[in-house]
DNA sequence: TGAATCACG
DNA sequence: ACGTACGTGATTCAG
């Protein structure tokens, strides 16, 4: 038996117009802009793979004016002219359909949609399994049993597909109601009226009890709700022009049949041509084109008598390991590069030579690298201390944009238009095929690399001048990063019995509940499966279901507080989730990073990943060790001092991002309060809540805190609401009063969103930029999005700024002490020590000096302290 | 590999 | 009408 004929329709204008908006907009090298062209090249791409049509045809739009203007001469008034950037791209999608061999239609007076329709009732008929792409939901009014509609979502490639089934289950109606709905609510991207006052909610509950907009028309004293009553009957030939004006037509006077479809696969010389005409690298590759490319000349020697002249001031260096942790990776080879050449230096010749070690060594010696801090530590490791380290790319780019993420020097290389080095990738491999090269191939790779950097040096010093960002490449980040490498290699001690002991508690208590839960339940199943438990749960069980997922059934926790009073089994679920993620995250995964010999663990700080400022730290995370519950607070126990007769000693700023907005609002009753160092969920309490300082609750104190952290990450309404299980009209009552009383906050609030959307980025204290371009965004919850972003970022980038400038400063004092105190972790607001208790008493005074004086702000900056014999005793 | 969940500030 | 709080990382399941 032969395959069933599948024809794929697709709406042309609407795919382009989408992947015109859902990408930036980029050009090629010749200043085209190709956005769109790019975005276009991928659906179809992922069509054609994913549906193997056997039929298909785009079709287009043709002209301005259609039939449906002489039904109403303002159809699709109003809407914004096709931006030029689009126009100039439409061309080259029609020559891409053409090489893909796929057929283009259009029709004076018609419209895409009605040449679709037309086709796909056609095709139907016929016995074809009919497929639609669009970008507009109008489409969806076509689905049938045999003919599917997808709907491009969020992103461009990604779609859902409309059924009937699915329709119903989304709107409770038929395809063809979907005209109906319209003719009722309107359409404004299309200028289509409808009825004023009805939206898609009252459009649907009338649909569901007349089923069209005629029988309505006919019944509207049945209509409930006097207003709309009126409405409907002030607007009746509206509603019927509207829905007419909806309807696609499925008699197009077309001159092409499905039969003459077929599609019979691409030209690909033309396809790849065209490719390479724009410079659609990926889409090649996908097509397993991907041009090998093609660097530079670059004479690389390979040295094994290290002289002189390699070892020169301002050289690049490339330290090159295999893996990425740097703490235990190992080392393949060395590159060095200068205004001598490119040398490469195996790994047991660098080593072993003394000259090499004094170099590295040698502070006099300026160093450029790519990520300064691997550089240092692996090379720690090795009992070399690299000193001199002068110029970091990874840092640089970082502070210039730190939206982009370089994986390795040649991505770096390549955004400043240099092509010299090799990816990593291309030369390693990823995942479990990484392996290293020959030497040859790798002589090249890490003398290519090394001169890449010699090369970036300039350009993105230039790029840091121009962003007035200088200073903080330079006297922030790139101190830093020694100092982080320092905290790194140093290590944390960690209690291994104590944390075996907490093990053998977790695992039993673990058997405990998981017996209860599958005796509640009723039979044995997966708890860590969302999947089965939900099934358990929700159908089972059958308890409420509160809020669902993309894949099924919510269980997360603020979903199973809710059902805590409905079922006994809610409680053990709770229970056993809270001991399983201690046990697996924090005791078996704290003890499979624990060094054997040493009992030590060795987080990464990444400096050069969040949009905000922060650091992050992986493998093992210390940044996220537990502390608000009492049980995983206990974990903390088993962090301890390395030395005996050594005490942890911590230090955390207090409220330091409500400071920090009170500085840049400039809000006089937010620095009136922190001046008098009032407790600031209080005070918030009593000005929204209008009560003296006793008449404040714990429940208005608690809710006055949810509102200041709202307020520090962007407020909405729907948000806070959320976090405190309010009315979203509650949340917006509270957030009002809340800007009543802080008129500063409302106008920063107001001025970072109007100064994003004008230079495009938002900026720190220090400088640090973050671009937010989002910001223009004609979608809703994007644009939202931005928005909130904008406003979190000045304050926890900041807060960033500040504890950065501290440990830079602590570090100095540290020294100029003369104190045997190490500062070992940073957690966005607190550092964490460990020193001789003798010491103790001098952190005490010169911790929070140092802290509180890192920088000068219009409020004062407070730091609370504690010591103890572990990390959970330092509180 | 992505989604869900949960740990932190 | 829309339907998310900001910033992270690790573990687990399931396709």
């Amino acid at each position: 038996m032969t395959d069933k004929k599948k024809l794929v329709l697709v709406d042309g204008n609407s795919l382009a117009y989408r992947a015109f908006f859902a990408l930036p907009l980029l050009s090629n090298d010749k200043g085209v802009h190709t956005n769109a062209i790019y975005g276009f090249a991928m659906i179809l791409m992922k069509m054609l793979e994913d549906e193997k049509p056997t039929h298909m045809l785009v079709a287009f739009d043709a002209g301005k004016t259609t039939f449906r203007h002489e039904t109403f001469k303002e159809y699709k008034g109003g809407r914004q002219k096709t931006p030029p950037e689009l126009s100039e791209q439409m061309p080259f999608i029609r020559e891409l359909l053409d090489a893909y061999q796929v057929k283009r239609y259009e029709l004076p007076q018609y419209e895409a949609d009605d040449i679709i329709g037309t086709l796909a009732v056609e095709a139907e008929k016929d016995g074809f399994e009919v497929k639609i792409f669009s970008g507009d939901k109008d489409l969806t009014q076509l689905s049938t049993d045999h003919t599917t509609v997808a709907i491009t979502k969020k992103g461009i490639t990604e779609v859902e597909y409309y059924t009937p089934a699915h329709i119903e289950e989304k709107y409770g109606l038929r395809p063809d109601q979907i005209i109906d709905m319209k003719g009722l609510m309107g359409d404004s991207s299309d200028n289509i009226p409808g009825v004023p006052g009805v939206g898609e909610k009252t459009a649907i509950k009338l649909l569901k009890q007349f089923q069209t907009v005629e029988n309505l028309l006919e019944h509207i004293d049945e209509v409930s709700g006097k207003k709309l009553k009126e409405k409907l009957e002030e607007h009746k030939e509206q509603a019927v022009m509207s829905k007419k004006l909806a309807t696609i037509l499925v008699e197009t006077p077309i001159d092409v049949s499905s039969k003459d479809l077929a599609y019979e696969g691409p030209y690909i010389d033309q396809v790849i041509s065209l490719y390479k005409e724009l410079g659609f690298q990926t889409l090649l590759e996908r097509l397993g084109e991907g041009e090998q490319v093609e660097v530079e000349e670059l004479e690389v020697t390979k040295i094994t008598d290290i002289t002189d002249d390699m070892l020169t001031d301002h050289a690049a260096l490339v330290v090159e390991q295999l893996g990425d942790n740097y703490h235990e990776a190992d080392l393949i080879g060395f590159a060095i590069h200068n205004e001598n050449g490119a040398f490469f230096i195996t790994k047991e010749d660098a080593l072993q030579s003394e000259a090499f070690k004094l170099w590295a060594q040698d502070e006099t010696k300026k160093k450029w690298v790519f990520d300064s801090k691997r550089a240092v530590v692996a090379l720690r490791w090795h009992d070399v201390d690299l000193k001199g380290v002068d110029y970091d790319v990874l840092l640089a780019t970082y502070v210039v944009n730190p939206q982009k993420s370089y994986e390795d020097v040649a991505s770096v290389a390549k955004e400043y238009g240099l092509n010299i080095a090799l990816s990593d990738e291309k030369v390693y491999g990823k995942g479990a095929k990484q392996a290293a090269p020959t030497e040859d191939e790798l002589k090249d790779h890490l003398g290519r690399k090394a001169a890449a950097i010699s090369a970036l040096h300039d350009l993105t010093l230039e790029a840091l001048e121009k962003n007035d960002q200088h200073e903080l490449y330079e006297d922030l980040e790139l101190p830093l990063a020694l100092i982080l490498g320092e905290m790194e290699s140093l290590g944390v001690k960690v209690d291994i019995e104590r944390l075996e002991r907490m093990g053998e508690e977790l695992t039993k208590k673990l058997k405990e509940y998981e017996e209860t839960i599958h005796r509640l339940a009723g039979e044995t199943f997966n708890i860590n499966s969302p999947k089965q438990l939900g099934v358990i749960l929700f159908e089972k069980l059958g308890l409420p279901i509160i809020k669902k997922t993309k894949t099924g059934y919510s269980t997360s926790a603020d979903v199973l507080e809710k059902l805590e009073d409905k079922h006994e089994i809610i409680r053990s679920i709770l229970h056993y989730r809270q001991i399983g993620k201690l046990q697996s995250t924090y005791v078996e995964g704290l003890m499979k990073v624990t060094h054997k010999n040493t009992h030590k663990v060795h987080t990464r700080f990444n400096q050069a990943l969040t949009q905000t400022g922060r650091l992050s730290s992986t493998d093992p995370n210390l940044q996220n060790i537990p502390i608000r519950l009492e049980e995983g607070r206990k974990i903390r126990q088993a962090f301890v001092p390395s030395k005996e007769g050594w005490l942890m000693f911590a230090a955390d700023y207090s409220q330091i991002e409500l400071r920090v907005l009170a500085h840049i609002s400039q809000d006089e009753n937010l620095i009136e309060a922190f001046t008098q160092d009032m407790d600031i969920h209080t005070k918030t309490a009593m000005d929204v809540f209008h009560v003296s300082e006793e008449e404040v609750t714990p429940s208005m104190r608690r809710q006055a805190k949810a509102v200041n952290f709202g307020i520090v990450y962007g407020i909405s309404d729907y948000g806070l609401s959320q976090n405190l299980g309010i009315t979203r009209k509650e949340a917006a009552a509270f957030i009002e009063r809340y800007l009543t009383s802080f008129k500063g906050v409302k106008t920063y609030m107001e001025d970072i969103v109007q100064e994003a959307k004008q230079k495009g980025y938002v900026t720190t204290l220090l400088k640090r930029r973050r671009y937010i371009p989002d910001i223009t965004s004609r979608n809703f919850n994007i644009k939202s999005f931005a928005e909130r972003t904008a406003m979190n970022t000045p304050i926890q980038g900041s807060a960033a700024d500040i504890i950065k400038k501290a440990m830079i400063d602590m570090v100095q004092k540290l020294k100029e002490e003369n104190l045997q105190a190490n500062l070992l972790l940073q957690v966005h607001d607190e550092l964490i020590f460990e020193a001789p208790k003798e010491e103790i008493a001098i952190l005490e005074k010169i911790v929070p000096e140092v802290m509180e004086n890192a920088l000068q702000l219009d409020v004062p900056l407070k730091v609370d302290f504690a010591s103890g014999p572990s990390w959970y005793d330092a509180k």
